[in-house]
DNA sequence: ATATAAATTTAGCCTTGACTAAAATAAAGT
DNA sequence: ACTTTATTTTAGTCAAGGCTAAATTTATAT
C-alpha cells in the first residue's frame, strides 16, 4: 500500500531530480535533509521503495525514480498544487499559508475531490506560486525562468514563479508587493554580490538581498 | 500526542454515549465493532486513553469520556460536520459521498481551515444530514426527534435528520426524494412491522421498509 | 598511495496500533 | 448453585517508520 510517507518521499525525490536548485544526483543525505529524517531512515525507505520498483537504487550512489514512482510523485504534486491554488482562490488563504495546509490535505483527498476543485478552478496549469500543475495523465510542462538575482541593472521582467520553501520569505515578498504576473525593474545592483534595488509596479523602490532575489523567477521583458 | 486514531476512538465513543440508537453503556465490543477492529485492539487503546485521563475505564464494564476526551471528540465532530456541509454546499457533493471524504479530511485540516469554511458557511449549527454542529467551545445542541417508523398513519412531518451510517441507504433516501426540511405524509402503514407508504412533497407515493424509516428523523406537523 | 574525513549503510531498538490465541471474568440457563 | 456461554483482558507478534551507534564505503588531501 502507498502510505502517506511513501508519497512524500517520492514527491521530494521528484522535486530534487527536476528542481532548479539541484539538477544533479539525489543522494541519501540530501533526501534525508529535505524529508527531515536521519540518513539511516532515508536509506531504509529507499531500500523499501527499490524493493517494489518505485525507484532505482545504487547503494552509495543515490536514487532515480522509475516510471511507477514518478507517476505517484506527479499525482501527489498535482494534489498539492491544486489544493494550494484552491485554498488561495476559493478560501482566501495567503501566499505563505497554503503550502503547510496542502502538505497534509494532499494525502487525504479523493479523486472526486481532486476533480471537483480542478473543474471549479477551470483546469488550471499554473499553481499559486507559479509552479506547473501536472495534468491527470502526469504530463507536466517544465519551465525555465531566469532568477531575479541574475537580471542586469535597468532591465524589466515579469514575475513568473517564486520558491515556496520558506513561508517567512513568501511573507516578505508579499510585503514588497510581489505577485505573479507583476512587472518589476532592477534599478540598482550593488557590487560584490550586494543587494539589488527593485521597482515593483505601483510601489516604492525596495532593496532586496540576493538570497531573496535568487528565489524569484522571472521572464525578461523585451 | 493526539493521533488520528485517538481522535477516531474518542469521536466514536462520544457518538455511542449520545447516539439515539444506543443510549447505554459503551462496551469494548460495541466500540470495537464501530471502529472496525478486534476487541483486543480496542482494549489496548482504551487502556492507553484511560492512562492519559481522556476517559474513565472500569475493566469489563466499559468506558465514559472525561472532560478532556469529550473536548477532543467534539472538536473532531465539529471538523467532520463542517467539512461535510462544505463539501455539499461549496463543492456539490451528494448526500452519500460527504461522510467518507470528511472522515479523512477531519484529521488533516488546520484551525485556519476550520475557521474559514465556518465563516464561509455562515457559522452553521446544522450539518448536511441534520446533525447539530458543536460550536468552537464544544457547545452542542442535542436534538430529540421522532423516527419516521414511529409516526402514525395519516400524520405529516418534516424531515429533520437522517442517519449517515450507510451511504447506500442515503442514496436510496435521495432517490425517494427525501431531503432536509421536506414535508412528508404517512399514507399507509402495513401491519406486523410492515412497510410504510410515504408521500413526499412533489413526488409519487413510495413504500419504504421499516429499516429505512427507522433512520429518518422528523418533527410532527400540527 | 595512503591517511583522514565525509557520506552511507547496517544492526539493533523504540513506538504505534493492529492481530491471534489463551486466560480470566461476567452473564445466563437449568 | 453451578455449569455453560459470551465478553473482555492478557500475552505475545507483526509491520511501519522513525532513531542511535557502529561499521563500511567513497572522497579528499597530503
Amino acid at each position: 500500500m502507498i502510505s502517506q510517507s511513501i508519497e512524500d518521499y517520492l514527491k521530494v525525490i521528484y522535486k530534487l531530480q527536476h528542481g532548479s536548485d539541484a539538477p544533479n544526483q539525489v543522494t541519501t543525505s540530501i533526501l534525508a535533509e529535505r524529508m527531515g529524517v536521519t540518513a539511516a531512515s532515508a536509506t531504509n525507505m529507499i531500500k523499501k521503495l527499490a524493493e517494489v520498483n518505485l525507484l532505482e537504487y545504487a547503494p552509495y550512489r543515490g536514487v532515480v525514480l522509475r516510471e511507477a514512482g514518478e507517476r505517484i510523485a506527479l499525482e501527489t504534486i498535482r494534489h498539492h498544487r491544486l489544493i494550494e491554488l484552491y485554498l488561495s482562490e476559493a478560501l482566501g488563504y495567503s501566499w505563505d499559508a497554503v503550502d503547510a495546509e496542502a502538505e497534509r490535505l494532499e494525502h487525504a483527498i479523493s479523486e472526486e475531490f481532486e476533480e471537483r476543485i480542478d473543474r471549479m478552478l477551470g483546469h488550471p496549469t499554473i499553481g499559486a506560486h507559479g509552479e506547473p500543475i501536472p495534468d491527470k495523465n502526469g504530463q507536466i510542462e517544465e519551465q525555465t525562468y531566469a532568477r531575479l538575482s541574475d537580471i542586469d541593472r535597468g532591465q524589466r521582467a515579469v514575475v513568473k514563479r517564486v520558491s515556496d520553501r520558506d513561508p517567512a520569505m513568501l511573507r516578505y515578498m508579499n510585503d514588497v508587493g510581489l505577485q505573479l504576473g507583476i512587472m518589476v525593474k532592477v534599478c540598482e545592483k550593488a557590487p560584490f554580490k550586494g543587494p539589488i534595488t527593485l521597482l515593483v509596479e505601483a510601489h516604492q523602490p525596495r532593496t532586496l538581498g540576493l538570497e531573496v532575489a535568487h528565489h524569484i523567477f522571472v521572464d525578461l521583458v523585451r
